[in-house]
DNA sequence: TATGAATGAGCGTTCATTCAT
DNA sequence: TATGAATGAACGCTCATTCAT
């Protein structure tokens, strides 16, 4: 499953890396403290603290602080992401969904999971992109990029069939991906505890299903 | 109209204030300084610089920084919101509308103006839901009553004359706002030159209503 | 009663003053805070609040915070204590005193009472000694001056009559203001709720009377 | 001798300790500034000029300017007046002194030696007494105790022998701790050169005995 | 490599003092 | 004269970063 990979992609990137194991609770304790309090509200000595390693070692590997930032969240936007969305039209395609509902109700799915199982570094993205929209415009080329390009064909084949309402790629991604992140991100943001992620799709599918169709 | 007065209750509120030209411009200067770089980023001297004014003046009315940050937040959820929201209600009820999609209509476009007149306290507002989820929760719990006790009535309405589909109010609420948010959050915080609000709301509605019908 | 006109020393300084009504409230307003917090934890806003003027005012006849502390000490000190003593001796001269216990017995009443009648301004006085060794070595020299010159003779006529140990009056002084100020600082310092001061003072005389006899 | 372990009792303190060598300088530049101007007026930005290190050494261990305070005064109060006092009876006891005069002999040199060793600590302490009240009362309340339950036996012991008034035990300490003060405190705050401590000692007992006979 | 003491610039805040009204 | 808004230097304190061990 690709729900699976998403997450093990960061575990594995520690592990993969060559970090040594308190350079690797370093980036595990930034991970949760940026994500708990932020990432302006985090001190180094917070996260020395809860590491349990000295000062001085959080800086033998991270130059700076924000490096320890961008350490866990350039795995996430460069690798993490990419990787999952690779894996994710892979499935997609070679998956040969019989209908818009399956695809629909996949992407969703995968979509959701994804999210939840990565909240912390989700938190922390979107704490960043409201606080600096350099990070945000990069994400939406990125995307609208993806859309336009990886989408539009597949998308294309289901306005064919007369499953699909006949708009364009960036129209229908933006209130797929607004419904979706309309269950997603409360649950980020306030910690809300797990919730039953099948109904939660078969309700936004139903709900999309029916506002995308022509 | 309802959202000309937002942006004047705002405007409205320093006018009104007994507060000096100088105390306003700290106001102005840190509405601005927080929306661009973020409370934590935005240190005492940066606003007093912008304001034209000595670190002392800034302190003089507000006896910490936060106070500034809840003389610029507190109107916008304890008067510009729920007063807005109100107006909006009254609105609504008086208008009478004909049917579901004139009232859509309505609220969509309002809200979007609204969202548009108000991109910094919007942004300011979503930093600190971002990096302090208490707020979060109070305007959660907020909105879930507005929802259950304001707006339930009105979509019961439509629900009977076969307009609007089955679903509870909070369900319904919620693709709305993720809908609209989807439109307006990546301009406030990308700072996107001004969209044609007009066809915004044409677009969202059209599919609104589709994803909404019985 | 020297006692009586010792506080009304004080207040006739405020009376007979130039000060306008809210100068005097700014005096007034100095003397307690000062008195309760200590110079340094005064701030010239909280005088001005507890006189009700405005900060302005304050500095309208005060050049510094400084010169209150001295518009309230000076007079304490140049005024108020040679006055007092002035009158003390005089009336110690004139009194004629039968034997030394009855000088003894009237000399530590008149200075206990004192001591309590003036309890603020002695707390103060004793604060700024503290910190400011610049005072107490000035009032040290007026006191030896006091003691050698004025209190002598006046021991010499009890040493003369067998009464009076033949010690040098500054040690005789000495002893009889620290054991004086064992019973009064305290007192002042901790604002004891008020003693039996004819019992404090016959059990000071007893003890005084022993430790001094020849 | 107890007067020599007095002294070294704060110097083992810091021996002891696990400060750096450096923090040992913060409490030394410290304990001199606020003896000298006293706490208020003393900055941490002079503490750290006089110790030879940056201000954030300075809060390195210290978390707020009060724990400098704390830590100056605590091994005072704490440690080194039990410790000393403690000692100060075992040796009274043990000593067996043969009459009053020894016993108050051996004490009153002994304050006085003790209030000269720690000159700072001393002046230090008065200024917050004077400032603060409740730090009076917790050694007020202290010192009774002291009086009543470790003094009184001792005092019975002369009193039977006919060598003590009949007075009560807080009575005869307020005496003698006020005629030993009159000796120590002017010297502490005027900063007085070194005094003949022998002859101080044979003066004050020479009063006090007689003073405190029956 | 890992430590943690040390740094110093900068933070939020206070406050004695000034001055236009 | 009285006001109180305004000032700016200094305060106590924090924290990202460095470096000797």
């Amino acid at each position: 499953m690709a729900l699976n990979n998403v997450e093990s992609l960061f575990a594995a990137s520690l592990q993969d890396s060559d970090l040594s194991a308190k350079q690797k609770a370093v980036l595990r304790a930034s991970l949760t403290l940026f994500a708990d309090k932020g990432y302006d509200r985090t001190s180094t000595a917070d996260i020395a603290r809860l590491a349990g390693v000295s000062e001085g070692t959080v800086y033998k590997r991270f130059k700076t602080k924000r490096d320890i930032f961008e350490a866990i969240t350039t795995p996430f936007v460069d690798q993490v992401l990419p990787t999952a969305a690779g894996e994710f039209f892979k499935e997609i395609s070679t998956a040969g969904f019989p209908d818009f509902r399956s695809l629909l109700t996949f992407a969703v799915h995968d979509r959701i999971v994804f999210g939840l199982a990565n909240r912390r570094e989700l938190k922390i993205f979107v704490q960043e992109i409201v606080a600096d929209p350099q990070m945000f415009n990069a994400l939406a080329a990125r995307a609208s990029q993806l859309f336009t390009k990886g989408l539009a064909p597949l998308f294309k084949q289901f306005q064919d069939t007369g499953e699909l309402v006949q708009w364009d790629a960036i129209r229908i991604g933006r209130y797929i991906i607004s419904t979706v992140l309309g269950y997603v991100l409360p649950s980020v943001i306030a910690r809300t505890p797990e919730q039953n992620v099948d109904q939660a799709t078969q309700e936004i599918v139903e709900f999309l299903l029916k506002g995308l169709h022509p």
